[in-house]
DNA sequence: CCCAAAGTCTGTACGCTGTACAGAGATCGA
DNA sequence: TCGATCTCTGTACAGCGTACAGACTTTGGG
């Protein structure tokens, strides 16, 4: 066993520490030293166990990934469309439950065990699906790309330091937006403004996600 | 007129700044204070023009994508499918210049000017691709996030203080992680280690946005 | 058993950040 | 010419990430 006193901490008390001051008051509040109150420790005593703030937030990111269960993955019984559309819907629901979180998502590299978990089940589905091994690694991907785009274009839109309002009211909120938007200069854009104004929906969410999994398995998808 | 002394910048002149010490000194580098020195003014001097660094750091969002010709739209004798393509590579390599940049892309939600352009001219070209107003609209926006989330998973991957190192080279960087995960556990993971690694490749991105094309125009994409 | 090595934590400090506030000077319309 | 109004500067504050030195605790080896 190595030498010095027992440690007064770990990371997972560190990264739950973080974890819910960026559920109370947001990812800005996420700084070190606020963390290091949190957990009662002075500030530099978290380069004890975390080389700096961004592996941290690292290791923040790939909990939030391990929120959601796997279980949904392997659920035979229930036709692999619908377990992706499960599975999206959960990560969807779990990360704008932390909207400070998603800027996170997109801006580190998911190379943590967790995210490693994920994927290798979404793999296990693809290849469920008929997918070849190489097709099923390539989809996991644009399809891991979509999710996280959709949700982090949409979390773009909220106030990371308090609860989202609901969809409806962001939706309404977006409508309004367009209304200043030109008709004669973006005549296409002023038409379709009820659309563009439901992209951050879950209706919106599903349906591309439709689209690319037709995409991706070679259906024909739209009659 | 209205009184008060000659304005001694314009916002342009300051979303140019910060744009310059992007591409010289990386995300981090665009701190209000370095703006200022660069166009040589004083930091809060700023807040005649800009309400606070998110809004600056929104029309610097809008300039780059700007940076994108929308020429490339129009070109008709060209396929629709090939346009779209010339688009999705102009804007990767555009916005891989920038790597710190891309974090803002999805940071921030795109309603500039330029923002709202690209967008009307994407819908023209959806629906020359023969779908529906409401298709075309929600198309575009699936279309939107696929590029941004691999432009940014991809950006999330490099050093924003420096220009990225060659393609080929950071693949191989990429595969030379996988040899650590554990085959055992993950056997899925590691007998595609090669796919996955080429994750961030023009390949990739060209494939997976096929796929959903493919899925977007209905069409049966692989044999 | 004791002592050197190694590890954990604290106090202090540096240079940086965004931006609020007060005031100086310039420029306008009346 | 005289307010009113706008632009810019100086100063200041609270907070940030983290480097450094040192106090203290625990360990294995002689």
């Amino acid at each position: 066993m190595k030498p010095g006193p027992k440690r007064s901490l770990s990371e997972d008390a560190i990264v739950g520490a973080a974890l819910k001051l960026l559920g109370e008051r947001g990812g800005d509040a996420m700084s070190m030293r606020s963390i290091a109150s949190e957990v009662g420790v002075a500030p530099n005593a978290l380069y004890t166990y975390f080389p700096d703030k961004a592996a941290v937030l690292r290791a923040v990111v790939d909990r939030l990934i391990g929120e959601q269960s796997l279980d949904v993955f392997t659920d035979r019984g229930v036709p692999w469309r619908r377990r992706v559309h499960e599975v999206a819907l959960g990560l969807r629901t779990r990360l704008l439950d932390h909207p400070g979180a998603t800027r996170l998502l997109l801006g580190a590299p998911m190379d943590g065990p967790r995210a490693l978990a994920f994927g290798e089940r979404l793999l296990d589905l693809l290849t469920e699906a008929g997918l070849s091994e190489e097709d099923a690694a390539r989809a996991s991907y644009t399809l891991i790309v979509y999710l996280l785009g959709s949700i982090a274009l949409e979390a773009a839109e909220l106030d990371p330091t308090q609860p989202a309002p609901p969809e409806a009211e962001r939706v309404a909120e977006r409508r309004k937006g367009f209304d200043a938007v030109p008709a004669e200069a973006f005549p296409r854009t002023a038409a379709t403004a009820s659309v563009m104004a439901a992209y951050i929906s879950t209706d919106q969410y599903l349906w591309g996600l439709d689209r690319v999994l037709d995409g991706l398995t070679g259906r024909r998808g739209r009659s």
